[in-house]
RNA sequence: GCCCAGGUGGUGGAACUGGUAGACACGCAGGACUUAAAAUCCUGUUGCCAUUGCGGCAGUACGGGUUCGAUUCCCGUCUUGGGCACCA
């Protein structure tokens, strides 16, 4: 009798849903574990097998931690607002609104088959106002912050006007601000403008104007993740830059404590670095160089001090602000002709030209701040104008860059390391000894650093600094779908919301195609934009904005007068074990991390870090089937064959993997598949099969590889879906799908497992007989390996536990109700259904009525032990026989047991020079 | 170029702190049941040599090293994947 795990997973999800038995409540008499996936974004082409690895790893956890005792928060929402949603709407015409409503409720139908165990009441959808209204919320309070170095803590901005009213800009030691310096008599005096502007360089979130990626194509303007290789992400358009007014948010002033933060996190070493290296943290110091004949000085910053001996010229970015000032009249038109080119080079050419040295000289001259010597000032594009100072102090001698750019242009080079021969290469080496450096020469490393730096300091021209190579995140995006902003404008001044005006929402609009302006689609809304109280900003939130809270929403998401109360924060405070993918690694992790820091800052929040354990998912790759057909004929030929018919010229064609089958084409769906293939023709090998050749490749639907985890569920159960996709290996690597393997998984449950519980008849054959000692020792081993493997995230493992476990009872033909009922349990998070349905037949009177509100059974040493151990025997390394002794035989004994044994005789010419008894293990023998 | 993670049978993978390499599956081969097929069950399945049995040798990308013992630790090389890349 089959079982018809359809009907039973189907059964059992309605019933769940109908006890309501996943929804979570504040209980303090339990503790707390929260487990997160990264909520997906709901596009039109639904979840594929890949997506819901982490889900079910994730519902796993969540499964046993309640079994375990925990209260767990494990919800699921959506990351609805953003331009891919926007694209598809205008695409298909239909209103973003509408599409993303259905999507939702198609991957809501689609995680449902899995049967997961979210608490579906706190669902978050972040383009509903009831949510971004809090979103909206967390602008203004960023808004209205500014961040004291002194106390490096985000404040409230009252305190600084406070500080401006009675001190002037003094002793304001900010994030950002640079202005020059004002009393307290200026700022009182002042007009509200100016004011304003002053304090707009102070908040969390400011407006600037930068330059931007601006897509004409798409009409927007585009995250720098957003680009690859100059072009934009989606649809590959070419960006150019452009100087606009944006808001930023800034992440720079958290920079030293994300950096430091990291430590404290149960992360992978991958993605710290990644983290790490983003934020580009460097030490180094900040000097000026005098411009000659002008007032003018040039900033740079230089992580290498050591070399200031060695400054043989000085490089500007094309758009550095002083190179118009400086450069003579003589040397004006060169410049000018070079820049031009220079700034109007796209971010491509710029990328493959790397290695190509382009540059002019500006005419000018800088003095040495030590050695008085005339330093000429150069402009180059190999200087980036957003890093430091957009300036370098060229050292050849020590750096690759200045000494391409020297050797290119013949400029002289100053040796300044000893046994280095700069005229083949720079050496960048710190350990290296100077020489034609005056008071540094024979210094090296450290040393050198700090004596460099503390003369530096000491005359003044100079200090210590660390740098970042972080940059503000931009936060505006000429875009419909988003988060309105909640300002609005009177005479070019932005001016917040009320926190009562809230939520702002987005008007609906027909026409939300962009406008092809830098000013985004939200302009059209005529009567929404012009308002009494002044004119609303036409810019919306970008996409990271709602992901970058929705983790504490979730705590408490339905409430309507916080973003989260006090109590539920204080209960729940973050996020135990977050799973999601790699490519999120720099953006979502680090905008969260920093939105959290903030509202710890003001005390909204309890934990200054939200996700204390992060597992990545690998992703799942997609395996390509192929045919193989003959140029201009209709013929295919099986791809085991291929080398038998040299003759036959083929090419190698995508064939959907849902028509094949173990890499066998089913040929009669092929030839139905498509019309071209109706009156295909085929070679086939000695079984008369036709092979298909395969590769790894992504998943996608060009590819034909795509495999609907609906389909999956559809033959097979959604249990066995979810046995497979962790028993397909790791849960942090990479690895391709393959519906080859899943029949293993198939027969598990729905032949062995069942086997257990029913006769061939069909007739239940449990037993109340009690247990032997080998069927608790089974039993327990079990328990204790699934615990351990949950416990380290070993999913894989577990699975084939459970497998040897069933095969083990099998063999003993043990269908007691003590073993099965433990089993049951310990499976129940892996597969939930099957457990419920199996639950009925051995549940007691006095047991829970659902499995998954069951208690995991304790695993117990004195039903593992064994009384005997057997001790594999090993040659130098190489096991010749094995012997069983008592387990608790002292190590003497073991050794005099082996030495007497018949076998060893064999392997032995004289007495062993030592016998290694590794207790418990094995016995090594030394010849 | 730099940083990180990998490389184990025909395939996915296991071996947790150095202790029986290849668990558990897939696939394949042979057998049972069946008129036949499917399903199911049983046996075998790293390679080479020996197969009358006992077996023997090699083997975790490659080359070295440490150790009684290395897939595991160290050094070098090759290679796959991911990230960063004129960051001063």
């Amino acid at each position: 009798m089959e079982p018809d795990f359809k009907k039973i997973a189907e059964n059992w999800q309605k019933k769940w849903r109908e006890a309501g038995i996943y929804q979570t409540h504040i209980d303090p008499a339990k503790p707390k574990y929260y487990v997160l996936d990264m909520f997906p974004y709901p596009s039109g082409a639904g979840l594929h097998v890949g997506h819901p690895l982490g889900y079910i790893a994730s519902d796993i956890v969540a499964r046993f931690k309640r079994l375990k005792g925990f209260n767990v928060l494990h919800p699921m929402g959506f990351d609805a607002f953003g331009l891919p949603a926007e694209q598809y709407a205008i695409q298909t015409g239909k209103h973003p609104a509408e599409t993303t409503e259905t999507n939702i409720k198609r991957y809501k139908e689609q995680l449902n088959n899995i049967g997961f165990s979210y608490d579906w009441n706190r669902e978050v959808v972040t383009s509903d106002p009831s949510y971004y209204r809090w979103t909206q919320w967390i602008f203004l309070k960023l808004f209205n912050a500014w961040y004291n170095n002194d106390t490096q803590k985000a404040e409230e901005i009252s305190t600084l006007i406070q500080h401006f009213e009675y001190s002037g800009s003094e002793r304001i030691n900010a994030a950002g601000a640079e202005h020059t310096p004002f009393s307290a008599q200026d700022w009182n005096r002042w007009p509200e403008k100016t004011k304003r502007d002053i304090l707009m360089q102070y908040r969390l979130a400011y407006q600037s104007y930068a330059t931007v990626n601006w897509c004409e194509a798409l009409g927007t303007v585009l995250a720098n993740d957003e680009v690859k290789d100059g072009l934009s992400e989606r649809g590959g358009h070419p960006v150019e830059k452009r100087s606009m007014r944006q808001w930023f948010l800034r992440i720079t002033a958290y920079a030293e404590r994300l950096l430091n933060d990291l430590e404290q996190l149960e992360w992978t070493d991958a993605m710290k670095d990644m983290q790490r290296n983003w934020i580009g943290r460097s030490e180094g110091a900040m000097l000026r160089f005098k411009v000659e004949q002008t007032q003018y000085e040039i900033e740079v910053f230089t992580t290498r001090p050591d070399t200031i001996f060695g400054v043989d010229f000085i490089t500007l970015a094309p758009e550095h602000e002083l190179l118009d000032k400086i450069t003579p009249t003589s040397h004006l038109d060169a410049v000018q002709a070079y820049t031009s080119v220079a700034k109007n080079r796209s971010e491509r050419e710029r990328m493959t030209e790397v290695k190509k040295v382009s540059g002019v000289f500006t005419g000018a001259f800088a003095t040495h701040p030590f050695t008085n010597k005339k330093i000429p000032i150069w402009v180059g594009d190999y200087v980036l104008a957003g890093y430091g100072t957009g300036a370098v102090m060229a050292v050849p001698a020590g750096d690759q860059r200045d000494w391409d750019f020297a050797t290119h242009f013949q400029i002289p080079i100053t040796p300044i390391h000893q046994e280095h021969d700069s005229s083949k290469a720079a050496n960048p080496a710190k350990d290296s000894i100077l020489v034609n450096s005056n008071f540094l020469n024979g210094l090296q490393g450290e040393q050198a650093f700090s004596a460099a730096v503390d003369a530096i300091e000491k005359t003044g021209i100079g200090k210590r600094k660390v740098n970042y190579r972080l940059r503000d995140a931009g936060f505006s995006r000429q875009r419909y779908w988003g988060e309105p902003f909640p300002v609005v404008y009177r005479e070019d001044i932005a001016y917040a919301l009320d926190e009562n005006e809230l939520p702002l929402e987005l008007p609906l609009m027909e026409d939300f195609k962009p406008t092809g302006q830098p000013e985004g689609p939200l302009a059209k809304a005529t009567q929404w934009v012009h308002t009494n109280e002044g004119v609303r900003e036409t810019d919306t939130m970008p996409g990271y904005a709602g992901s970058s809270w929705y983790f504490l929403r979730y705590m408490d998401a339905n409430n309507p007068d916080a973003f989260v109360s006090k109590e539920a924060e204080a209960y729940w405070q973050d996020v135990d074990l977050y799973i999601g993918g790699t490519e999120h690694a720099v953006g979502h992790l680090m905008y969260a991390r920093f939105w959290q820091k903030f509202l710890f800052d003001r005390h909204f929040v309890s934990k200054s870090e939200p996700f204390k354990k992060l597992i990545n998912q690998g992703m799942i790759l997609g395996r390509s089937n192929f045919v193989y057909r003959a140029v201009n004929d209709n013929l295919f030929v099986s791809h085991d064959i291929l080398n038998k018919h040299p003759d036959i010229k083929t090419i190698p064609l995508h064939v959907d993997v849902n028509i094949v089958r173990n890499d066998v084409l089913d040929i009669e769906a092929f030839k139905i598949a498509n019309n071209d293939n109706k009156n295909a023709r085929f070679l086939l090998n000695e079984n008369a099969e036709y092979v298909c050749g395969t590769e790894v490749e992504k998943m996608s639907k060009s590819k034909f590889n795509v495999v609907n985890p609906d389909d999956i569920i559809e033959e097979y159960g959604a249990d066995t879906l979810r046995l497979y996709e962790m028993f397909l290996g790791p849960i942090d690597q990479p690895k391709p799908w393959n519906t080859n393997g899943i029949e293993g998984v198939y027969r598990f449950l729905n032949n062995k497992l069942w086997r257990l519980f029913y006769n061939e008849k069909g007739d239940v054959k449990i037993s109340d007989e009690p247990p032997t000692e080998k069927e608790l020792r089974i039993l327990h081993k079990t328990i204790r390996k699934i615990e351990e493997d949950i416990e380290r995230f070993s999913f894989n493992t577990s699975v084939s536990t459970f497998m040897i476990c069933v095969n083990d009872l099998l063999e003993l033909k043990c269908s007691k109700k003590k073993i099965l009922k433990d089993l049951l349990i310990i499976l129940s998070p892996y597969a939930p259904h099957v457990a419920e349905e199996l639950w009925l037949l051995v549940k007691g009177n006095n047991d829970k009525q659902f499995i998954v509100q069951e208690t995991f059974p304790e695993w117990k040493m004195e039903y593992i032990e064994e009384s005997t151990v057997m001790y594999p025997v090993a040659f130098n390394g190489k096991v010749r026989f094995k012997i069983e002794v008592p387990a608790d035989l002292p190590e003497a004994d073991i050794q005099q047991q082996v030495t007497a044994h018949s076998e060893t005789s064999k392997w032995l010419n004289g007495p062993p020079k030592k016998i290694i008894v590794v207790k418990g293990r094995m016995v090594n023998v030394v010849i």
